[in-house]
DNA sequence: GCCGCGGTTAGACAAAGTCCAATCTTTGAC
DNA sequence: GTCAAAGATTGGACTTTGTCTAACCGCGGC
């Protein structure tokens, strides 16, 4: 995954093409998500947002977050059970997490398989599947 | 994964053999956990604990569950960010997860095959993979 | 009976996240 | 451009999950 420089306007045009209103506090939101493409927990967007001159909450933080989820946009990374981390990666893929640093990596789907998953119980789709590589640091 | 009803002394046994005094909490909790094969968050397990009669805190179910993780007799599934699961059956399976009733099924890992995973970075050993079907109610 | 040690406990604490009512911005109609 | 309605933001209170601590309990060994 790319770390692309949105510009300002095509950040706009980001959000208006989902119908979110395209505020001060969201596009800076949508910066630090989309400039950088890490897996970042809420509380290390809600410091990157306000590192050069505070102006966002945080509550618009997790407001924020979940309208972007909500929309599509990016996409929750449930590997530590203390916090959720968010992902602009919205393609099918999947994660490497060091249970040592915490660091979580892309691995992509596309020369991934998976063979003799059972078929779902009737009346249930299937919503994604999720496969996470815990590793340690020898 | 069957539910064998463990009596008193196959609990103690089994804690015994991990080198872990055979508390009346420790039991009652160990009870709880292998009797019923179930995924139980901590507040389930302490509230199942103390339904007849309230005689263990929550510090000591935390406490025994950490410490039961620590050693082996149980493992934690991370699907839900609000809290973690506790799954007394160790051996190697996987999730189908339920995000509209939050239901729990395993999938057992023996006919299962994941195959196109990259290298590992060297230095690094594999400690797990967790695989986690997400379903909805239709 | 007393000691020592591991286990248990209530309650304080911490961190992640939600909620609310007051306030501020955005937007579109004019 | 003006203005009002709709929508967004905010500080702070609140909730939930989990940890920590210091006092206390209980049991085996002497
Ligand atoms: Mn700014
Ligand atoms: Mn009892
Ligand atoms: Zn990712
Ligand atoms: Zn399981």
């Amino acid at each position: 995954m790319k770390a692309k420089s949105y510009s300002r306007q095509e950040l706009i045009a980001l959000l208006r093409r989902q119908g979110i209103a395209p505020t001060h506090q969201r596009l800076e939101i949508a910066h630090v998500l989309f400039s950088r493409c890490e897996h970042l927990a809420a509380d290390q967007i809600l410091a990157l947002v306000n590192e050069r001159h505070a102006e966002t909450s945080k509550a618009t933080v997790y407001n924020t977050l979940n309208l972007f989820r909500d929309c599509g946009l990016i996409r929750e990374v449930i590997v530590d059970p203390k916090r959720v981390f968010y992902d602009p990666n919205t393609q099918p893929h999947h994660h490497l997490y060091n249970i040592d640093t915490g660091e979580i990596t892309d691995i992509p789907a596309a020369d991934l398989a998976i063979s003799g998953l059972p078929d779902l119980p009737p009346g249930m789709v299937t919503e994604g599947i999720d496969i996470v590589v815990r590793v340690r640091t020898l």
